[in-house]
DNA sequence: TTCACTGCAAATTTTTTGCATCGAT
DNA sequence: ATCGATGCAAAAAATTTGCAGTGAA
């Protein structure tokens, strides 16, 4: 219910161990990890990490632009270590999430200028159903 | 942490006093409320109303294609009663959202196809900065 | 008359935060 | 030595759900 406004104050990183072992999550492609599963994922390495910790530095390294956040159309927050301009699909009956690469569209921020904003950037998501989903769904109408 | 499953057996809708004044609140174009939003608009008219029945009903009414269910950038969960082909911009410094006509764009989903997906349908939102806040930086930057 | 819908309240899930201590620089 | 970062645990925020009673069709 409140707004939390962004801080332009930001002060200087440390490079922690935590903070360096959440961010090598980031380095395996194609995963769009929410907290929890960050959290999750690296507590073989730090037994002792509280998700607090992990909360507050997804946020810290989203503003430093070392990964992106997502909130799409799933139920939890997530985040994208892609350094590529790329999109999303989401399997609607999975949760799957795949990415689009972003080269076979054109420009969408010039596209959507001259509406009284300054466009800065965009989030894309598609809907639709993988591979998998639509195999399943096939053998079910045909029982 | 837990996957909800859509479930496909959609019951028949009765409209009862509830759901036509949630209904109503978006016949007004251009806005994009939260759950609570609507909750607290709806509550001179109903004022016993439950934040529970809101969220029900909100779900239902996406469900029957009546309105649009948006998760974007901000917090909460928003809901659009638009009919028409349109994205948003979302002011990144006091949350504004405005709609974008979707005439100047080319067919997304078109676009998106060919990566193992059925593209059912896609969501976009800018992000930017409003005239407002724009105003309120150079007057800033220039002290 | 039926059974989808409601209000209520409690439960869950997701995210944020205060604080004493720790450790990167 | 400084002060940003951590773990812990509690709080806040957002959403869902069980249930007994209500009301739309």
């Amino acid at each position: 219910m409140k707004f939390k406004p962004p801080d332009d104050t930001v002060p200087l990183l440390r490079m922690t161990r935590q903070r360096r072992i959440i961010l090598e999550e980031f380095h395996t492609p194609g995963r769009h990890p929410t907290p929890d599963d960050v959290y999750m994922r690296i507590r073989r390495k730090l037994p002792n990490i509280s998700l607090g910790t992990v909360y507050r530095n997804l946020e810290i390294l989203s503003q430093a632009k070392l990964i992106k956040k997502l909130r799409l159309g799933c139920r939890q927050r997530r985040y994208d270590g892609g350094l590529h301009r790329h999109y999303h699909v989401r399997c609607v009956k999975c949760g799957k999430i795949s990415d689009i690469p972003a080269d076979s569209f054109p420009d969408l921020d010039d596209t959507a200028k001259g509406h009284g904003f300054k466009i800065l950037g965009h989030q894309l998501e598609f809907e639709g159903l993988c591979q998998a989903c639509r195999k399943a769904g096939r053998s079910q109408k045909g029982r």
